[in-house]
DNA sequence: TATTAATGACTGACTGGTCAGTCATTAATA
DNA sequence: TATTAATGACTGACCAGTCAGTCATTAATA
């Protein structure tokens, strides 16, 4: 019934979140070491093991979290005209990850479908997700005869890959000050009309 | 004056080198145990030390080998036609990662940009050299008029995101049977054409 | 040719350091 | 005082790298 400790347990559980995050980042290593994470987030060792049951379910947490403030955000595009929602996705994506450098980074660097250890499976369900929500705007648009009929997964597959692109492009020239609309507008392009020039044939 | 061993130096050297892609790919983590390398080599760990510096050394090794294989095979587009060198160079990724399985899921799954450690350094040279081919290819289409005006190294990272795509959605759906040159087909129009259906505008 | 010495490639038990997870103790609250 | 949160020193597993010793092979000698 007693409460020695001065912040509600949501609030450590989230300091820790946090402080996982910023050392997953930094050591820009697949890895973190336990011990940096509590001193990072001001804790002792044997604290985090009150909120996680161990390293793993900490780097799950981490994870989920953050995959699941995205998909709150791609939730915008449902019910959007097809070629709207592919914009609002694009649009999502990238300004979550400007807003969010070092996230981008995570996001960007783990390809949630090629790993599998256990701490990757939330991130993967929910690009799982992120992906579902792609393939039903796609399957539309098609169905509107706005997109040529093609394989919805690839095409989904294909757009998660162009805003990693951007993304890369964006870690790789550090400057980064393309504006995100015009970056948006690029997304679409290459997504929509590819780099053939309009009257070339392949 | 003495060779007790069975094999010369250059045959047992590349053994080791392919016990540790091996190992690298089963255990589809980021890091190996040299004991694991040592035991899949069929040698001692300490005959291990004799050919490689440290581990650091032997991965490097590894990925450093792998690229350079794949990259004699792409200087078969250098002087070919513009277009015919994309063709060539994704049809020449594509069978390369037919042929060596395990080797396409390392390279897919080790992004060399977004790496910073020592061991992967060769391959983010390489795939520099990679990239710098891929980019003389697109400059040159675009100067024929057959690729629209655009930036060529965010073409080139467009082009091998592409290549990526491919291989990974064959290892998601790990029946993969479809026929080299309708994915190569397919690959270039996605680059040249994209998704959009010819009479739609974005 | 037979015997012995020299060689150095190869071995694997060992070391030292690292780090995830534990738990006896302490501090805070009711 | 009773209860529970928090602590951090400790443990034990793990693993990269080492090095003193082995022995198959070659060279030298009789």
């Amino acid at each position: 019934m007693s409460r020695p400790c001065a912040e509600p347990p949501e609030t450590r559980r989230r300091r820790i979140l946090d402080a996982a995050r910023m050392v997953l980042v930094k050591e820009d290593l697949e890895d973190l070491r336990v011990d940096d994470v509590a001193k990072k987030a001001r804790i002792a060792k044997g604290t985090l093991y009150l909120y996680f049951r161990d390293k793993q379910a900490l780097m799950s947490a981490v994870f989920s979290d953050l995959s699941a403030q995205l998909e709150s955000r791609l939730q915008k595009a449902s019910g959007a005209p097809p070629l709207d929602a592919l914009r609002i996705i694009a649009q999502e994506h990238l300004s979550f990850m400007d807003e969010n450098p070092d996230l981008a980074t995570l996001l960007v660097r783990r390809d949630p479908f090629l790993r599998k250890e256990r701490s990757a499976a939330p991130l993967r369900e929910r690009t799982g997700a992120h992906l579902s929500i792609l393939v039903r705007s796609i399957r539309e648009a098609v169905a509107a005869g706005l997109l040529r009929p093609h394989d919805p997964q690839l095409g989904a597959l294909h757009f998660l890959s162009l805003v990693r692109l951007f993304k890369v492009r964006q870690l790789l020239q550090n400057s980064g000050k393309t504006p995100l609309r015009s970056q948006v507008q690029e997304l679409l392009d290459l997504f929509l009309k590819g780099l053939g020039s309009p009257e070339a044939a392949s």
